[in-house]
RNA sequence: GGCGGCGUACCCAAGUGGUUAAGGGAGAGGUCUGCAAAACCUCGAUUCGUCGGUUCGAUUCCGACCGCCGCCUCCA
């Protein structure tokens, strides 16, 4: 089996990875930027959550011990340049009469809300000042992470790379691009960027490509802290990447995972902060998933204007994991075209495999061993998985093996399917025991009960009506050789 | 102006320098079924935006062109 290997967006290439922890039992350290919790994420974000967690997944099939830290940024993210906009968590707080802590807090809920019905699993909540011990893995908050940041502004500076004015602390990138070759992640030499052409900047900066560390004397900005021997204020945007990811994680890690539009400015940005003030390699290898696209044409019943939200497909009776399997069918380096359609589709895939596991004899789950020719379907998924996480492929060894054990009429593939399902996450375990609860409110026993009666009385017409009422109440119902079946709508989590 | 990407059947989407271009959805026909659902079987791109080039051979490499898109300003 070939190691697993991933696209480095450094080297422009896929690599095979060889993680900094050459022990037996490897370790790998893993940051990925998180949510700015000012609106609800919307689909495409949820895109780049899937993302990571499949990612994470991956490592984990392939044995390494994953530390996993997100961050969640609760100040310093501009609407526009770092010292001409707003801050978007305290823009949101105005418009909605909350303070700052109580919009994270609301956004926060609900992004862990949409991350567990799409069977994603995020790090533990970091304990702010756990300073002596940080947890292995986390999610941390920005707004808890302060010390960390000023800390690392202080290397900066100390090394000569940032510089205080009146309005703020600055990365001096002029200075720093020299020794560093910045720009070679975005393949942008700075000579050919138009910083600051299109906004208004600082006149403090000694450079338009300058960006801030603290921001200064900005009254009307609601957080501030103390930044001592400088003064109150607030961190740029960058700079909580940097100081999160050394403080959990170390300040060389092996991966660390964004978009595609942060690569030009956040990610570059990142790098010369982190490198500047440690003086060796901050990522090892940086991966960025590509956009959903559609999605502003995509006609679901509450977005028109907006994107759309997770709740969105809810209220259209689609399954959340609809949406994790359609992220599935498509690399994670190409853009996906998203439509309501597509999500039906990828629905189909769901309940097709939803309904293989649930037509599974007990005796055939128990059973420890799977039928022989399962093994070279195994071998295909974990090759898929491997090659750069190819999940369209790995999705159709998957769909292959359930066809093919219907094909057969072998249905020994359980073991074998839950292992793919460890990589896709699509719940299949969660289906059967829901399943082997079994247990109905009792208007549905009743509503069942006669519909039995109804049938062995070649009461057709009873009958459907009967199904219809069952099904209003959100339940399937199938009539099969082995006598009705009635299960659960699988919609809202 | 600079950087980057994409264009594969009705739709979503893998893939490869050379035997039949994955998989799914939709569609057509069939088996099963009181009906429905599910499942199974069969069919479906002589062709991979266009035009050139390299090659024994290109959808895959190179070039040009056309079309679409992202970034360079916050953005997954």
């Amino acid at each position: 089996m070939k190691p697993f290997h991933i696209f480095n967006s450094l080297t422009r290439a896929v690599e095979p990875f060889m993680p900094l922890d050459t022990s037996p039992t490897p370790t790998a350290t893993f940051y990925s930027c998180g949510p700015t919790v000012y609106l609800p994420q919307h689909l495409g974000n949820m895109r780049a959550y899937v993302f990571v967690d499949t990612l994470r997944r991956a490592l984990e099939f392939n044995g390494y011990t994953v530390r996993h830290v997100m961050n969640i940024t609760d100040v310093g993210h501009m609407t526009s340049d770092e010292d001409a906009g707003e801050d978007k968590i305290e823009k949101t707080a105005r418009a909605e009469g909350k303070s700052p802590l109580e919009v994270a807090n609301f956004y926060i809920a609900q992004f862990k809300r949409d991350c567990a019905a799409l069977n994603i699993a995020l790090p533990i909540d970091a304990v702010p000042d756990a300073v002596a011990h940080p947890p292995q893995s986390a999610l941390c908050r920005a707004t808890d992470n302060i010390p960390a940041m000023i800390g690392v502004i202080e290397q900066i500076a100390a090394h000569g790379y940032a510089y205080t004015t009146p309005s703020g602390v600055y990365f001096d990138v002029e200075k720093w691009r020299g020794p560093s070759g910045m720009g070679r992640l975005s393949r942008q030499s700075l000579s050919e960027q138009h910083a600051g052409q299109r906004l208004e900047h600082s006149a403090d900066k000694r450079s338009p490509h300058d960006f801030a560390l603290w921001v200064l004397n900005q009254p009307h900005h609601m957080m501030q802290w103390d930044f001592p021997g400088i003064g109150r204020g607030y961190p740029g945007w960058h700079i909580e990447c940097s100081a999160m990811s050394m403080r959990y994680l170390g300040e060389t890690i092996d991966i660390h995972s964004g978009g595609l539009d942060h690569i030009p400015v956040h990610h570059e940005n990142e790098i010369a902060q982190s490198e500047s003030a440690t003086g060796h390699q901050f990522v090892r290898y940086f991966v960025h998933n590509a956009f959903l696209t559609g999605m502003a044409g995509a006609k679901i019943s509450k977005s028109a204007g907006r994107f759309p939200v997770l709740d969105d497909l809810v209220e259209e009776k689609i399954h959340p994991l609809a949406f994790r399997l359609l992220c599935l069918g498509a690399k994670y380096r190409s853009e996906l075209a998203f439509s309501i359609d597509a999500v039906r589709a990828a629905e189909k895939n769901l309940n097709y495999l939803n309904e293989f596991v649930r037509c599974l004899q007990p005796r055939v789950i128990a059973n420890a061993h799977d039928a022989a020719w399962a093994g070279a379907y195994e071998e295909r998924f974990h090759e898929a998985m491997n090659n750069d996480l190819n999940t369209p492929q790995a999705l159709a060894v998957a769909l292959e093996l359930v066809a093919a054990a219907y094909r057969q009429n072998d249905h020994r593939i359980w073991h074998t399917l839950r292992i793919f399902d460890m990589v896709l996450g699509l719940d299949l375990e969660g289906r059967i025991k829901e399943i082997a609860k079994g247990v109905f409110p009792p208007r549905i026993n009743r509503l069942m009960t006669e519909r039995e009666k109804a049938r062995a009385a070649k009461d057709f017409k009873r009958s459907d009506e009967l199904r219809a009422e069952i099904e209003l109440s959100g339940y399937e119902v199938k009539d099969t050789k082995a006598g009705m079946v009635v299960m659960p709508k699988r919609v809202a989590p």
